[in-house]
DNA sequence: GATAGTGTTAGGGA
DNA sequence: ATCCCTAACACTAT
């Protein structure tokens, strides 16, 4: 559930499941997932308060809460949100259940405890002490040129910096280097123009694209990796072997055919 | 039973 | 300091 794409549904989700209603109780299944702010404190911020509009930055999705400043959520790995109507059985991994005056709660499920539930009363103070850069569905092409030109090592750790850029991730950076021809690997600096142009586009249609099909692979129009990346899959657009490689400690999957390393 | 996995960060070595 | 790599976190699916 974790990435840009994955993030703004889950925005999109939580808008029209909580946007306007006040939070009755704060339910803290696992204190673990708490980060930044005690319980007590985090249920005083929130309780019998609006919660007015919300917004995403990179993988952070913030919700403004009346007057006070904002819950923020992150997902880690396998964090989601579902809302749950009185008496219907809640996700299996519940941390942290939001109730409504109507009855209904909001769940926020973290299997692996990799996400977190904040609080911050300023969002340019939050961005600062998270060291998160700009939002990658907003960075213009010269920001964007200038960030990769700026950047040491291989180009998908790069992408992968939260500091540099702030949304994408393992999964989606290895379709933005298939869709752009450029290898895992290749160092940031090394990349011509025209590879940034092309990243930069690639970057922007994948993002767009994902939403729309909420961020189902098997959704995404054909010439896509993503439904075909594990090893040993058939590369949608050459027919070559799917390759793996660990890029920056993560697994990469690419096809070496349709990635040149320049 | 062993292993990998959409994320992030702390700790260690160069 | 500063960059880069690895391990660790917790839990499930294969
Ligand atoms: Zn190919």
């Amino acid at each position: 559930m974790p990435e840009l794409p994955d993030v703004e549904l889950c925005k999109e989700y939580f808008e029209t499941t909580a946007r306007d209603k006040r939070i009755q109780h704060v339910e803290v299944r696992d204190a673990r997932v708490i980060k930044g702010i005690s319980v007590p404190k985090l249920r005083q911020r929130l309780e019998k308060k609006r919660i007015t509009s919300a917004c995403r930055h990179g993988k952070h999705l913030l919700a403004h809460i009346e007057k006070d400043g904002f819950l923020v959520l992150h997902f880690g790995m396998t964090g989601f949100l579902q809302l749950v109507e009185k008496g219907e059985e809640q996700p299996r991994h519940t941390r942290v259940l939001f109730r409504f005056p109507a009855g209904g709660s909001l769940a926020y499920s973290c299997m692996r405890l990799l996400g977190k539930v904040s609080w911050t009363e300023d969002l340019h103070a939050y961005r600062a002490k998270e060291r998160l850069g700009p939002d990658a569905l907003g960075m213009d092409h010269a920001a964007f040129a200038e960030m990769l030109r700026e950047s040491r090592g291989a180009v998908k750790p790069t992408l992968m910096d939260q500091s540099r850029i702030a949304g994408l991730g393992n999964i989606y950076t290895d379709e933005i280097l298939f869709q752009s021809g450029v290898h895992p690997g290749v160092s940031s600096k090394k990349l011509s123009g025209n590879h940034i142009r092309k990243m930069h586009r690639a970057l922007k249609r994948i993002c767009t694209v994902a939403i729309r099909h909420k961020a189902n692979p098997h959704d995404l129009p054909r010439g896509y990796l993503l439904p075909h990346r594990r090893k040993g899959a058939q590369c949608p657009r050459c027919g070559g072997n799917v390759k793996s490689a660990s890029v920056g400690g993560r697994t990469a999957y690419f096809c070496s055919q349709c990635q040149k390393k320049l």
